[in-house]
DNA sequence: CACATGATCGCCT
DNA sequence: GGCGATCATGTGG
């Protein structure tokens, strides 16, 4: 049994295709991981629940290289019950279940039988002003009420949930290691963590927004 | 800011 | 049995 799953918060109450957004094609999410990583900050997460649409706007993401990469889940192949989803065709979600009470969302990416994600770490509800509701990877899923029940389902056949192109300019990116997988060896220092460097909502220290490019 | 801790449980060895 | 792609809270610098 999975956790049940929750309202999303109604202050997220949003719809993205009123705004005449497009949507990303499946060949984008085949594209390199680090990539898809930076190309979707300041794109709309959208999810209907009970009829209603409710819409983020991601500022905060990391990339996981998959079988080479002692800090994603897939490291050297690995292929479970929990990881399978991670292996579908780009343009799928893979939710997992953490510390037991959390869990995190990723976009899967590159084509399938290649077990590659970008993790969405944290963005901006669609009046703004809410700098903690939905900064940091648990808090995200929280706010939309996501869990582990929709790992595995596709951003790209009409379903309850999709990705938006965001029209407005981004601003500047910010590029840092990802945060928590101290444990990965080398990999733990890659520089695959990209956020939005003025988005007042992007999680982890300080000293991690330096960089940026 | 850095560091420490507790909460809480599915997953893997 | 141990630990984690986290968060909230508390301490100290």
């Amino acid at each position: 049994m999975t956790k049940k799953s929750p309202d999303p918060d109604h202050r997220l109450a949003f719809n993205p295709r009123s705004l005449g957004l497009e949507e990303f094609s499946r060949d984008f999410f085949r594209l390199d991981t680090t990539v898809v990583a930076r190309e979707i900050i300041g794109s709309w997460f959208a999810r209907r629940h009970q009829n209603k649409w409710y819409a983020a706007r991601i500022v905060e993401t990391e990339a996981y290289l998959g079988s080479d990469d002692a800090a994603a889940h897939s490291w050297r192949g690995r292929r479970t019950r929990r990881v399978e989803p991670m292996y579908l065709d780009g343009g799928h979600l893979y939710v997992f279940f953490v510390y037991g009470m959390h869990c995190c969302a990723n976009i899967v990416t590159q084509p399938a039988g290649i077990a590659q994600a970008v993790l969405l770490r944290a963005a901006e509800a669609p009046e703004g002003s809410l700098p903690k509701l939905l900064s940091g990877p648990g808090r995200f899923c929280a706010a939309l009420g996501i869990t582990t029940e929709s790992s595995g389902t596709d951003l790209l056949s009409n379903g309850d949930f999709r990705l938006f192109r965001g029209k407005a300019a981004h601003g500047k990116i910010g590029v840092s290691k990802r945060i928590g997988v101290d444990y990965a060896g080398e990999a733990a220092d890659w520089p695959l963590r990209f956020f939005e460097t003025n988005s007042p909502a992007v999680s982890g220290p300080a000293s991690l927004r330096g960089k940026s490019t």
